[in-house]
This record gives structure tokens, C-alpha cells and sequence, in this order.
DNA sequence: ATAAAGATACCGTCTGGACGGTTTGTCAAG
DNA sequence: CTTGACAAACCGTCCAGACGGTATCTTTAT
């Protein structure tokens, strides 16, 4: 009832809590499964106190978004520092990054996102936006058809993992690896 | 009111035509336009009349799958007849279809097809089947990384055309091609 | 050949529940 | 004592599906 009137008060903490729930909950029940009552029920959080912190659902999946991207994006900085060859580093680490995600526990968030994407014109343009922006910044090492053809590779393998469809070993995992890092440097 | 009793009856072509609305649908107004009412409405159909067709919401998606799974089947299918050589010929077939799907006309369904794919657990696994029995029957002619690579990509440009995330042009699109065809063969 | 007897193809209304969002209230920290 | 961080009840809408019909087609019995 007042509980969590009477707990220590830690919006940032909760705000967190709340995507991780919704990132969670568009796992285990697909979409549908991210409504307003179950995402702030499993958060420990009333409904009000969700739309305190969101103000409707679309702001909602807009702080995934952001908060997804936001680390994506971190990590291929990170793969691009560790490279010392300019050409195709942009796409290499976009292979590196797209082949570390552990199909059990960073999928979950993307899938939510890929649908959310897909169905909400609004997250497209975002996505749409990045993908921009990304291509003209590295226009100049990352442009050939084979960069490209080797990050639409990636989107395939991340789409299979997506829906579980392909059942690929580790084996076959690295072998797609090592072809697609050869294509970005041609 | 009884308009519709005394109209000659058309179960197949009413069926059809319950499909191809639910497919533009979902291109114009996403997953959410697909209602049974907006549906029925839009075929000239009542509620009712649309539940004789497809019991419930599922069936109805059930249906759009294996229409659209049965027309890629078809085309694949047609293109490897096309094609002389063995080796790759399901991947070249793949790549082909693929990347013959006008973005303004084909996607739509497909769109609506890979929103429920990701969403529905039931229509996932039955995708996973249809690519589970593929890969078994052309474990011989298309097991080669470079084939599944080839069609990896071939889901990544996929994928972008169904976001619209990257501006393809012709040229790019065929240089793709040239490339893709050419792993088929490695 | 034909009429009765289903079977099939629909129609139109109703309901119960879910869901997004609002409002009002309450507690606690600064 | 004001403001931020919640709680809890509530509202309007939308939607899936149930239900009870009616009209047309098909089969069967005569």
C-alpha cells in the first residue's frame, strides 16, 4: 500500500528498473506483452508511478531506444579503438559487436526494439536516422560493397538469432566471422 | 442487409480477398490496423463472415503465413529452375527472389509477415521449420559459408527495405547482387 | 424430377475484458 | 511548505470473440 512511499527514493534506480522490465517482458510474451499494467506490475511500481517517469508509452519505447542504441553504439566505439587499420573498421566492428551479443541475454532488448522499429513509424525514422549518419561519417573507409555487403550479413545473422531460426553453431559462427571480416577489408 | 445474402456466394474468392486486405492493412496502419473489424470491413465482409473464414485472430495470421510462405516458395522454386548449375542454386534462387520484391508492392505483406513472425511464438517456429527443412534438403548444394553468408545478406537488405533504413539505388542494389551471386558459387 | 433435410456461407449485435491515459490523493525530502 | 515521487481508483475506447440468426448451396430420399 505505502510501501514504496515509505522505501528510500531513487528515481534514477526505478526509471532503470523500468526498462529493464519492459526489455524483459517484450521477451518472454513478444509486443504484446508490453503494456503500461504489466511493465510498472513487475517493476514494483504503480501505473502512475510509471507514467510519472514516461508520460505515455511511446516515450517509453523512446527511452529504450535511446538506452539501447546508446550502448551499441558505446561498444562499437570501443571495437573501433581496439582496431588499428582504418579501412573497414567501421564495419568490423559492427561484425565484432553484432557476433558478441550473447543470444540469451542481449537479443531480448533488440527484439523488442527491431519490432518496435518496424511497427512504430516514429522509432523507424530514429533508426533511419542513425543508420544516416553512420554511413556518411564513414563514407570514406567503409563505403565498398563489400563493407556493405558484409554489415547487411550481419543484420541477416542478428535477425536469425532474433527468431531462433538458424541453428548455428560456434564453429560456423566464427567461420562467418573470419569471411566477413575478409570482405571489409576488400 | 440481405445484400450480401443474395450476392452469389464466393467462399474462395472471399477468402482471398479477406487476405490481401489484412496485408494492405498492415502496410498502411501497421500491425495495430489489423482488427478483425477494420478487416472484414475493409473486404466487405462482416465480422461474422470473417470468423466463418478464420475461427479466430491466430488463423487469420496463420493464413496470411502460408499464402505468402506458399507465393516465396513458388517464385524460389521458379528461379532454380532457371538455373543450370547445382552448386548455389538454391542461394542464387534466394537472391534472386529477394531482391526482385518491389518495395512498393511486395514488402507490405511481407512486412506484416515478419512483425508477427518476431511477435507470435507460433508463427516463429513455424518459420524456423520452413527454414530447418531448406537447409536440410540443400545441405548439398548450399551449405558453403559463402552461400549462407550470401543469403545472410540477402535478410539484411531484406530487413532494410522493411525499415527503410538505407538509400539503395539501382546501382548499388545490382552491385550487391554481382557480389552475393558470386559467393553462391565459392 | 423434386422436395425435404441438412450443410455451408454469411449477417449484425452484444459483451467482457484489456489497455492507454487521467485524476486525485499521499508521503517524504529538501 | 513546496515540490518531486509515487499510489490507487477510475474512465473511455477499442477489440476479440460469442451468439443467434438468415440466405443459398448440396445431398438425399422419394
Amino acid at each position: 500500500m505505502t510501501e514504496a512511499h515509505r522505501r528510500k527514493k531513487q528515481p534514477e534506480q526505478v526509471r532503470q528498473q523500468l526498462l529493464e522490465v519492459a526489455a524483459r517482458l517484450s521477451h518472454e510474451q513478444g509486443v504484446a506483452g508490453i503494456t503500461l499494467d504489466a511493465v510498472s506490475q513487475a517493476a514494483g511500481v504503480s501505473k502512475g508511478g510509471l507514467l510519472h517517469h514516461f508520460p505515455n508509452k511511446l516515450a517509453l519505447l523512446d527511452g529504450l531506444f535511446d538506452d539501447l542504441v546508446t550502448r551499441f553504439n558505446r561498444e562499437i566505439e570501443a571495437a573501433m579503438a581496439r582496431d588499428p587499420v582504418a579501412k573497414g573498421r567501421f564495419t568490423r566492428a559492427y561484425i565484432d559487436v553484432c557476433f558478441a551479443l550473447d543470444p540469451a541475454t542481449d537479443v531480448p532488448g533488440w527484439r523488442m526494439l527491431t519490432i518496435a522499429l518496424i511497427a512504430e513509424p516514429h522509432l523507424k525514422s530514429r533508426w533511419r536516422d542513425w543508420v544516416g549518419r553512420r554511413s556518411v561519417e564513414f563514407a570514406e573507409t567503409d563505403a565498398s560493397t563489400g563493407c556493405m555487403l558484409a554489415r547487411f550479413a550481419c543484420d541477416g545473422v542478428w535477425l536469425a538469432d532474433l527468431m531462433q531460426s538458424h541453428e548455428l553453431d560456434a564453429e560456423a559462427r566464427a567461420g562467418l566471422v573470419e569471411n566477413l571480416k575478409a570482405l571489409s577489408a576488400q
